[in-house]
DNA sequence: CACACCGATATTGTCAACAATATTGTGCAG
DNA sequence: CTGCACAATATTGTTGACAATATCGGTGTG
């Protein structure tokens, strides 16, 4: 509470406003949504709000019930897991089709990209390196040109942002996917959809042990 | 138009009318869909009306242009490609759990409906073959458990439901289909979840080549 | 003391009217 | 005859108020 919700202003579109405000955590899990609050903070009159809501709604990150309104969803450990075996079919796909129609310009970046990956796990530098981590996958869905795929792994994204968060705090994390990045990369750059494919996959099955683990040892940061 | 809306009355909340009436086919692709006239249409407020029109939007069935209004999306050839790309991976998904957990009771089940689909198809049986096609799906869906999967396998499936009919009502393709099918069920059976993805994944490849085959030879029924 | 009933409150769902915007048709100049 | 400015129209986007519904607190009774 207590934001007066100062910079959407005009400038982007309220339903990204209040999906940054989620995705950021300003919005914690099972917090209620009230349209009319929502509406003060944001500036925007209810109809807007409702609309941007039924939107998040379909984008899975909120979830509505008939009359008794709006909460943030809460995923759980199992629906991460979920998300995580839809990724790693997806992300596969989409590799495979990076591999097919890479071009050699993209080959110089992706490797680029590998290198610079190698040294920020190399400098400890984890914020960097989470940061590249995303752009590899954006660059390999977006080389792939598979848009509906595309589409629909954006959405999963946001839904988990949170588990994947905790994902890359944890120590010792990034000497395990990294290796498994750089498969994938070399997997594309050798116009190899079947190794790209089996590299992502491998990595996100990776991810999914390591969800399980986190879980194990340290349960949520903040129980719902 | 001149349909007067009679069936939705009180019973299905609209945005399920609309949804079953450009699945149909009463509302044809890029036919524009202007709010007043589907208030009047569907006895619906206007506000009814635009929020349904939201929702359809999210689930890639309109498409919507700032101050231009909805009509219905015309899934081209390549997007149905795309659709069917990704529907091959994630019922590949879906396949491989299965697999998994299938108990004694569902492998008959499975059986069962895999002897009334060589039924159908030795009787020529189109119609009944392609309800038994999507009961398969859907089972196989529901059986893996994978809500993910089958939550996005559901929408795709509205988008692209007009490539389908028109393969199911192709010449000759139930006989390419249904060995396809029982190679499903048979890995689904057998607790072979590698070999039950591969099958799902070689069926839809196959529906990809026929999309591209039917395209060649009669291009759309009803021109953009 | 527990439990069902009932009214008050909060919140969503709906409606009708108004403003903003894009499209279309018309008239005029070149 | 063609191209452009401009008004008329059609349609969407927004606002505010109203009705429907669920939740919460109190009250009475077994």
């Amino acid at each position: 509470m207590a934001e007066d919700g100062a910079r959407d202003g005009a400038g982007l579109p309220l339903v990204e406003a209040i999906r940054e405000a989620i995705i950021r955590g300003d919005f914690v899990p099972n917090q209620r949504l009230v349209e009319a609050d929502l509406s003060t903070q944001f500036a925007a009159s209810r109809a807007s709000v409702r609309s941007a809501l039924l939107e998040l709604t379909n984008e899975g990150l909120v979830e509505r019930i008939q009359h008794r309104g709006a909460r943030v969803r809460a995923v759980s450990l199992a629906e991460a897991i979920e998300i995580s075996e839809v990724r790693m079919v997806l992300e596969g796909l989409c590799a495979a089709k990076a591999a097919e129609c890479v071009t050699g310009e993209e080959v110089l970046e992706f490797q680029s990209l590998g290198a610079s990956m190698r040294k920020a796990v190399a400098d400890g530098d984890l914020l960097g390196y989470s940061s590249l981590n995303q752009q590899l996958h954006r660059r390999v869905r977006e080389i792939g040109g598979q848009q509906t795929a595309s589409r629909v792994l954006e959405r999963l994204r946001g839904q988990n942002v949170r588990h994947q968060f905790r994902l890359a705090m944890q120590p010792g994390r990034p000497s395990v996917s990294l290796p498994e990045h750089l498969a994938i990369i070399d997997g594309i750059c050798a116009h190899d959809p079947e190794a790209a494919e089996r590299a992502a996959r491998a990595h996100l099955r990776s991810v999914i042990v390591a969800l399980q683990e986190v879980d194990r040892t340290g349960p949520p940061p903040r129980g719902a």
